[in-house]
DNA sequence: CGCCTCATGTAAGTAGTTACATGATTCA
DNA sequence: TGAATCATGTAACTACTTACATGAGGCG
């Protein structure tokens, strides 16, 4: 249930339509909830219906016509309610750690090529966030305002740090350890 | 679709029914991907129903009966074929990330509290991820055969200090802000 | 017998993904 | 006018979650 409270998030930043909303999560809020745009439209369309949001009344509504949405105040009680209630954190679940368990006793056969890329795309990912970091908290105008904002780039930051730091550790270790159907016996 | 792999992968490392499987994942495989036992018996049911695994032939398969499972050749190069195959990061999904973002916006009103709750469950984590890594990766028997299995374990407590890390960076920033619903206004 | 636990399942609902459909606008 | 793109949506499918059902065996 946490979709409609990012969109909830973004609205409230800025009123926006479908498209434009698909495109923030692009860029900035989907760093860390991705969402398409089938999903923003179907929960924008339960928001509305909900009475948390509202079309801005600018044109007709029909299809094909830009629609934006702002955020009415039973939206962002709602949205004050979930930001403060307990969750648990939802346990860890990535598909690399599951395949190098998998590689433990199957063999690390054509696995070191897809690190490798997985390492590429983490660098890569990990220099847009710095970047992100350079232009938008430079050193000198660290004000109280976005202090939480840098917070939370600066937990993708030191993520994909890890990500990295990891990956090539890895590479360190595989090449040593064939696997039953590497080339040690095939 | 790795959840079927997460299975042959458990299931190779030793023959199991759908109890010891449940069981299994939440100590071990479950730390990286977690399953329910609805999940499990379903995803059982299909890999025998697609020629992956079979029921070892103990007693009568009657409801109520223990029915252990072993992987067939044709399981077991499926999960070689996963293995190796490219497969594209997935993008980071976290709700305190969301929250925080959230919070920037409407108040951090006992978002606090929370913080503090998951630095304790991470430290717990990470606790029991140290105590695992003592007991069956000391230094002085560091053989090639497990160092796969440890690596992966090496990812759970650099996450898990991570996160406790960014916690407590998490609760010097907070308190200074309390934001639009917060004590500075309430 | 009645109750508890072990073990295996079924059913229903939610969330997310993938593929496709349709109207409006722009531009050659 | 036809093609490309913008913008909003529908439909079908897969994965996961939550709640419940059922049989077997042990115990007082």
């Amino acid at each position: 249930m946490s979709l409609p409270h990012a969109i909830l998030t973004a609205l409230l930043e800025k009123p926006s339509s479908g498209l434009e909303l698909t495109r923030r999560f692009d860029r900035s809020i989907g760093y860390f909830w991705s969402a398409t745009h089938q999903q923003i439209y179907r929960e924008l369309g339960k928001l509305e219906a909900g009475g948390l949001i509202r079309a801005l009344p600018a044109e007709q509504p029909a299809r094909g016509q830009k629609k934006a949405y702002e955020v009415l105040p039973a939206g962002r009680a709602e949205l004050a309610r979930w930001t403060a209630a307990a969750q648990d954190p939802k346990p860890l679940r990535d598909t690399m750690l599951l395949r190098l368990r998998a590689a433990a006793v199957v063999g690390t056969e054509g696995l070191r090529a897809d690190l490798g890329r997985h390492l590429r795309l983490h660098e890569e990912q990990l220099a847009e966030y710095e970047e992100i970091e350079r232009r938008d908290f430079p050193p000198e105008k660290d004000g109280a305002e976005d202090r939480l904002r840098h917070l939370v780039l600066r937990a993708g930051i030191d993520l994909e740090t890890f990500w990295t730091r990891w990956l090539r550790h890895a590479l360190t270790e595989l090449p040593d350890l064939p696997g039953p159907s590497g080339p040690g016996r095939g």
